[in-house]
Formats: structure tokens, sequence, C-alpha cells
RNA sequence: GUCCCCGUAGCUCAGCAGGAUAGAGCAACGGAUUCCUAAUCCGUAGGUCGGAGGUUCGAAUCCUCUCGGGGACGCCA
């Protein structure tokens, strides 16, 4: 069922073809000016400027020629040449009953569903969350929920970085700490204790003290890439020092995670496809994509067509080590192996962006995947509110567990003052306060665009106020207790009958949700979603109140408000589960 | 040095393929609750769209230059 916008981008685009004009030319967009009209084409400046005629006359042809079909709208030429489109009452109803007999209330699915990965561009296991991990986690989250809603067949991976240098560093740091654990024995082949060695706080504390020490000192910097190579060699204690790593690391994402409301289908890592590298390898010098050079086995990716001068990827380092890049390809393999995908989207920041444009050439070049099939998703740093990049090195930086922690405390607050908790039981408060915590937390970084930096805040983080994710909760709440109270009261939607100027807002809103998500689709942009999410629950509150629902005495009114209210609730829920908010039932 | 991104209201940001008077939220000021949840709603004020050229009937949007901020540039991830 084509949206009202399609419906009249149809019929002016017939219009303008009864003229012998381009039909794309009546395209219909939602206007500039809703206080001329609520849609609007401006075809027939771009039609004048092609035929070289005067655009109001166009207009006014147009305008005509609509007349005379007697559609359920109103048309008028204002300025240059705006056609200026008024659908009437009678559209309006037609329409909303549609959607509203929709489960997904008027939102297609993808024409070619795609088998689809996305890789979350892992965490590393040095390191602990901190409020940098939070944007790739919530827009890969984000994203898998709208693939998955377009019928897309999504596999997830959060792909860890458990495999370069940063290994080397923690073992070579916990030996300096523990030189006795039998980890480091050449001697000892296997045996090796049970339990860990270090927990998630070790890990976070070890890694960033040899990463300092490197830096100051070649040599030390040298036996952590010499550690490196023989962890990826196979070195018995090293292997198994690593998988202590990544399952102290994991128990910690995971609570992480969970907290977030965020799922992976598959929790891979880079040492995952250790095996695959020498093959990776062999093939790249084979087909003769890969060459020496200074020591290093490397591909050229450089295009005579670059703007800039892209360095080679380094496929196997001077020291025999595999890096970043080569794990990367190496999983291209896996992936096509296991799932064969045809596209891979890479969430990660833009500050990636050489390394991606690196893999995804080498990949292509040799024959890994077919070209377009590899995308990053990109997006910007997350800074401090002095404009700078917030790093993890900077000290002032907290962990992501802190900031959910804090966003509760602040929902935990707020439901008090509003005399809210004395009606829940304990753990629905406690639940509700988790809810409102995600919901204010995924709303403020997803809302942004998502290539461009973003002022961390942690006040602004956590007010609930104005244009925010518990916002859109409270009056997804406030429609769930009108329901309830007519579901009480015995009351049933009806036919909607659209009425009044606040109805037909609501109606537009409610209509623009398909390509809203459509868009998101296209650009990968949940902002979108969260732009539309924020201008449906403004037009229901014009709508509430203006239009009083349960009081209505006329029943056919009545019922007809319970039904627009009910498919508002339902597209809400829709798109508020797409950005990875829940809708408690109270607050 | 080369290349990429950004610069819009006091602050944080939208602005989709060039269109009419550039929009939100916060903060400020003024209102609204005998009525379905006031984490709400309505109103007021606030902008040389960094700057200068150019293309166009028409530019925040496209092109060039320039200033300012951020980032990336062969063995880290």
């Amino acid at each position: 069922m084509p949206s009202l916008v399609e419906a009249l981008s149809r019929d002016v685009g017939a219009a303008f073809a009864a003229l012998e004009l381009p039909a794309e030319l009546g395209r219909v967009v939602e206007s500039d000016r809703p206080d001329f009209a609520p849609y609007q084409c401006n075809g027939a400046m771009a039609a004048a400027k092609q035929a070289k005629r005067n655009p109001r006359e166009i207009a006014q042809s147009i305008a005509e020629k609509l007349a005379a079909d007697h559609l359920s709208m109103k048309v008028e030429v204002a300025g240059p040449g705006f056609l200026n489109l008024t659908p009437d009452d009678a559209a309006y109803s037609t329409q909303a009953n549609v959607l509203a007999s929709d489960e997904r209330t008027g939102a297609d699915s993808a024409a070619h569903p795609l088998k689809l990965m996305i890789d979350f561009g892992g965490p590393n296991v040095a390191k602990p969350m901190h409020v940098g991990h939070l944007r790739s986690s919530v827009i890969g989250d984000c994203l898998q929920r709208l693939m998955r809603f377009r019928g897309h067949d999504v596999v997830s991976d959060i792909h860890l970085g458990d495999w370069g240098l940063q290994m080397g560093h923690l073992i070579t740091e916990l030996e300096d700490e523990q030189p006795d654990l039998p980890y480091f024995d050449g001697e000892v082949t296997g045996g090796y204790p049970s339990e860990p060695p270090v927990t998630i706080d070790d890990l976070s504390r070890l890694y960033p003290q040899a990463s300092a020490k490197a830096k100051e000192d070649p040599a030390r910097n040298e036996r952590s890439r010499k550690a490196t190579a023989e962890l990826q060699a196979g070195r018995p204690g090293y292997r198994a020092l690593l998988a202590h790593f990544i399952a102290v690391s994991i128990a910690a994402l995971k609570e992480d995670f969970n907290a977030l409301g965020v799922h992976f289908d598959l929790w891979k890592g880079e040492s995952d496809v250790n095996d695959l590298i020498p093959e990776v390898v062999a093939d790249f010098k084979a087909k003769g994509v890969a060459e020496e050079s200074d020591g290093a086995l490397i591909v050229r990716v450089a295009r005579d067509s670059d703007k800039k001068e892209l360095a080679p990827l380094i496929l196997v380092s001077s020291a025999g080590a595999a890096l970043y890049a080569t794990t990367d390809l190496a999983t291209i393999l896996e992936r096509r192996r296991e799932q064969d995908p045809q596209l891979i989207l890479y969430v990660v920041d833009l500050g990636q962006s050489d390394h991606f444009e690196q893999v995804f050439r080498a990949a292509y070049k040799a024959g890994l995947a077919q070209e377009g099939g590899l995308e990053h998703v990109k997006f910007g740093t997350v800074n401090g509110t002095d404009g700078k990049r917030l790093r993890t090195r900077a000290g002032g930086t907290f962990k992501l567990a802190d900031l959910i922690e804090q966003a509760r405390d602040r929902a935990r607050d707020r439901l008090n003052e509003a005399g809210l908790g004395a009606e829940l039981s304990k753990d629905e408060f406690e639940s509700v306060a988790v809810s409102v915590a995600n919901a204010a937390i995924k709303f403020s970084d997803l809302s942004n665009v998502r290539t461009t930096n973003y002022i961390f805040d942690l006040d602004r983080f956590v007010s609930f106020e104005g244009k925010t994710g518990p916002y859109l909760q409270y009056q997804s709440v406030r429609i769930k207790s009108i329901l309830r109270k007519a579901t009480d009261q015995g009351l049933e939607p009806g036919e909607i009958v659209v009425g009044k100027a606040e109805e037909a807002a609501l109606v537009r809103r409610l209509d623009g949700f398909n390509a809203a998500v459509i868009r998101a689709e296209r650009d990968r942009a949940p902002n979108v979603l969260c732009e539309h999410a924020y201008n449906l629950a403004q037009a229901f509150s014009g709508f509430y109140a203006n239009c009083p629902i349960l009081p209505e005495k006329d029943e056919a009114i009545r019922a007809s408000r319970l039904k627009l209210a009910a498919t508002t609730l339902r597209q809400l829920e829709l798109v508020l589960g797409l950005i990875g908010m829940d809708v408690p039932e109270r607050m």
C-alpha cells in the first residue's frame, strides 16, 4: 500500500506525463510551508527550466489537470510555480485505516532480502569498555534490528580484538609481574591451571602499563612483538594465557552488553581465524597480489584515480606476525565459507577509514569478496565537553558500566520525584529504571548523525527532558494507560474518521514511517528513526491535547480516536524497538 | 606536507535530490492542570548558516579559494 506521498507523487506524475513532461517531476514531498499546505510539488519549476517555459503556466496546467481528475485533494499554485497539495479528510481517513490494519503500520520489507553480516569491530580484550565503545554497540545494534525488520538475513559478530600486539603486551607485562607462572616456562607445554591468573581489572591495568613502556622503550616493544609472533606461532603457554584473557574479558563484556540489551549471534574474535592466515597468505602470494618489501609482505592497494596516496596493506610484518589487516582478511574468508554473506557491514569509528579501504581493496583484488560487498559504516568520535577526543589513557575517562549505573541512578531519582515508586513493586520499579536509563543512553547517541563527532556530556545524557528516549517512553506509556482504561470500560476501537487538523497531522506522521525506515536503511542512519519517533510523539501530543479520547461523548469519534491512538502506539513501539528501547507498561 | 570530515540560535544538534519566512531540544522569559500520566502542552525572544567569490530564476545545500576545529597517512588495533 503506497503512502500518501507516494500516491500523490503518482497522481501528480501522471498529470505531468499527460502534459508530455517527465513523470518524475511530479515527485511530491512534505511541505516546507505547512501553513500553506501539508504537501508540495516543485516539479513545475524544474520542467520550466528544461522546456524553457513559464513555470507558473506549467504549474497552472498541472493544477487544472489534477482538478479535472477529481482527486481527493485541493491543489493550489503559489509563488514562482509551487504546487501546494492538501488532501481532504476522506483521504486521510482511508490512509489511516489502511495503516491501522497493518501489523507493521505501513512499513514494507525489502524487495530483495540480503544475507548480511554486521561486524561490531569488537572491543579489545585488553581494555574494559569505556564510553567510546558505546557507539559501535548502539549503532550496530540498531542496524541489526533495522535490517532484520526489513527482512534481511542478519548474522552479527562482536568480533573481539584478541589477537594483535596488545596480546603480546599483556603476556610480557604479566610475565614481569608474575614470572613464576607456568605459562612462561618454555619447558612446560600443558597442564596449565584452569583458574585464570588475572581479573578483568588486571587486564585493564596491564595493557596501558605495557603500552606506555613500549612507547618509551623500543626494546620493551620488541619483546611484545616477539611474544605476539610466538603466540601466533602457537606457543602453548601463551595460547593458554590467551584463552584465559578472552574468557575473563568476555564474561565482563557480557555484563555490559546485557545491561544495554545488545546481543550478538557470534562472539568470535580475531584469534579464531589464526589457522586460516597461512592459507590467506599463500593465496595472496599465488595470485601475485602480495609482494616483499622491507622484510614484510605487503599488498599494494593504491589506484591511479586516488586523490591521496593509500599506503600498502601489510599482510605479514617483518617480525613474522599477522596484523590487524591480516586477520580481517582471514575473517572475510571464514565468513565466506561459513555464512557466505552478500554484504558485510563494519560498524567501526571513522578513524579506521584507511584501514578498511586497504582491507576491502585487497579483498576485492584477491577475489575474497565481490566489489561492493564490504562496507565501512563509520561513526564519529566521542568527545569530552572540551571538544577533545575522549581517550582511554586521558585519565578522566570512565567505564561504560559506570555510565550505565549513573543513568540508572538518575532514572530512579526521577521516578521517585514523580511519585511513581510507590505504585510499582520493587522489581517493576527497578526494571523501569533500567529501561529508562537505556532509552536515555541509546537515544542520545543514536539521534546524532552517525558520521559526526559528538560531545559526551553526562548531564545531558541522563537528563530526561525534551527530545530524549524517556520522553518517547513516557508518550508511549501514556497511550498504554488510555488503552488500558478503554479496555476496562469495555470500549472498542472502530473505523478511523479524520475530522480535526491534529488528527490529520498525526496520520501524516504515521504515514511517513515507511519512508523513514527506508531512508534509515539506505543511509545506515539511526538518527532518521529517532527523528521519526520524536515527530510522531509530538504529533500525538497535539492530538492528545486537542482531541479528547475517553472523555469524548460521540461513540464513533471515540472509537476512531481510540484506534488512532492504538495505531500510534503500535508504530511507536515498532520504531523504538528498532532503536533498541523498551516501552514499560507504566512509569 | 598530502588527503578526509566538521563549522547552522547562548549551548547541543536536525536540515533528505538546490526552492517560499533556515527548524528542534536545552537554557531564558510568559502562560496552561475541576479533564485520558505535567518526564507534558502553548506562547515569546534568540541566527551575517565561519568568510569571500562563482554556477542558478533561486544556494545552508553544488564548485573554487580562504580561515578555524578534528582526524588519517607501511610494519598498533
